[in-house]
DNA sequence: TATGAATGAGTTTTCATTCAT
DNA sequence: TATGAATGAAAACTCATTCAT
């Protein structure tokens, strides 16, 4: 797939996917132009086509370069794979934090295709994104110690709410370093995490029994 | 503001009002065609533009239609005013679930606009949004009970984490009865009241002290 | 239908029809280009589809004019509907020759429709052609002296066969007073008719018993 | 003219030839893509207009490859050459109806040229096809006894009537078996002769005298 | 107040042909 | 001889908005 385009040297490679993104990233997928594209790229209208064949394809060449761009930087290796749930979670979600900043323009191609009503891409783009939220969750799950949680409690309603809770830091922070430089929340990481652990805390003492918190 | 269209008489001025609901519902503030809401209100498209001078301007008086009309239906004084806050939040989250339901066609078109990436309507709706939900968080926090807290627990922390779990719950279940009927809905509230509280429960362990449990 | 276009005054519906009509004849329907009409009629594109929606139904509307104004011109009442088959073809064959030759430019984008592979307006086309062509052999037949054909002749092949040779004659003198001025034809019309009918007298011949001849 | 192209190894051209005849008949003059020509023959498109140098030089190649093929199988010699005309004209009629089911993929390419709107290949074409025309037309009149007609029937016209005619027929069957298979045809091919007679006896009451008939 | 004809820049996509390699 | 990337004009069609009536 995309041979022809992947055989291209690197430098006008380059020049499409930025003026792609670029126009993705403003305009979302339904408004983007090709032929801004095409303009920004400094490439013909057909060499587009010739490359991708419709607007369509160019898309999800994108939301595959960027999130292959995103994942390469995440070190599997190095992921937090603690059993204890909140040891885990709260790496992962700063990791995610300082992804999130540092590709912020990615990030927004993907979640403003994941929030699209455009019949043409909702399909393919959900099932994209359903494979990496499966395996995500799964690589989470794995290894979890839920043995600890004190009687009375459904372990997968733990999870779950710990998830929610975690999902809407994280969005919470996302929002505040909205307009920052990316140094600031790097620079403020510390202070973050100590924050996490405060409403973690909470959690905490709902979940384990007593002599254990 | 709109006077001209204020003035016009009900039947009129409600027949333009569905035509452009149903085709904001259908096709979103960008896909949305005035020629079709003129079309289905049986009114010229210069009239449209009379009252409204823009699409813009329509689609935002449909917005604050379509909130009123959800307002009103919320009697402030039946609202659970209890001061404990797990008391007080399982009504309104149940409340919201049912409104969401009964009020599906408008709830659609807020949420589309809430994540539209259309750069003409973004920033104005934002501020319609943020201004309600800053009120209805006021509404909330009034004579809120925050003393029974645990020691060594930040109220806000605790009353932002209530939230944020009963927030992903919310989506949870609008999710899940997305498809169904509304009656479903209306039957299984009480099922769906006990699985909140299961939910809540590992919440209440994490804020409260051991003994009020 | 096309209401809208027909409520125009004459004028500017007259500049679009023959716009259309110059184009469709010069390329045919599928690279007559909707582009070159709206530039030769002086309108914008917009309204050219705002008239007619598509190409096609532009196409249809065109295609219909031109029938219409062929079938205007003949006075039904005139045509001759003498019971027997050749003094009733031949008045016909040669109004159709003036026809063809008066509306050269109609009767070619009929002719290039008849002929077209365009999977698009082939069927409709078809319908349409086999209608007329169905009336006009009904017409033709009504009311036609079958009697006289000599023994051992089946009425139904003369006819077919007299028909084969009146089409293949009409074909022949259109081709050969294509580039001729109408004038010309009118004047020869005499001459033509007298070799109409020493063709015609062959067949006389074939159909015909020994004594009526 | 295409030295190089004739150059070629046989399999190679052949399966251009082959790529080319499968577009042109598939799609037409117009609509037949260089594209898919290349990529059928399996070779690059460079190459193609190396040979060739443009689409229609290489379509009026395929014309002409066509016309020989089916002009191969014909044995000139093989071809009624008797003196009456019916007796010879019958023969080549049915002959025709056999070669343009059998070649049924070359006779379309054929005609759907002749029927053709497009000024590019048009005039060409009409050439081409006018010689061909010609030439069978002489090689039918060469021999022909044409001294038997009854008196005062002027030879010419009568076998003009007699080719209309049965060129008629000639498309009537084509049309009639258009959609069977090749060998229905053969099977039948008895009974259209008589067919064929049956018509044709009708002419020759026309132009033969009495005591011949 | 009410109409709807008119605008025109904009959209995605196609394809014969060229030319540097 | 052979390649296939590159071109760019052209296609049909859309739609919010205006304005003369």
């Amino acid at each position: 797939m995309y041979k022809k385009f992947e055989a291209l040297d690197d430098e006008k490679k380059q020049r499409i996917i930025n003026a792609a993104i670029g126009e993705f990233h403003d305009k979302g997928y339904e408004n983007a132009s090709t032929n801004t594209i095409t303009r920004n790229a400094g490439i013909s209208k057909g060499l587009l086509f010739h490359y991708f064949k419709n607007k369509k394809n160019l898309f999800f060449y994108i939301v595959n370069y960027v999130i292959n761009s995103i994942m390469d930087d995440v070190e599997d290796a190095g992921i937090n794979k603690a059993p204890d749930i909140f040891d885990r979670i709260i790496d992962r979600s700063l990791v995610k934090l300082e992804l999130a900043k540092k590709y912020s323009r990615f990030y927004k191609i993907i979640i403003d295709a994941y929030r699209s009503n455009c019949e043409e891409i909702k399909k393919e783009f959900n099932e994209i994104y359903a494979k990496i939220y499966k395996h995500h969750l799964a690589n989470f799950l794995d290894g979890l110690d839920t043995t600890k949680f004190r009687k009375g409690i459904s372990a997968g309603k733990a999870i779950e709410i710990i998830l929610m809770c975690i999902e809407g830091l994280g969005e919470k922070y996302i929002k505040l370093y909205d307009s920052r430089d990316s140094e600031e929340l790097i620079k403020d990481m510390a202070a973050i995490r100590q924050e996490y652990m405060d409403y973690l805390e909470i959690l905490k003492y709902g979940v384990y029994p007593e002599n254990t918190k």
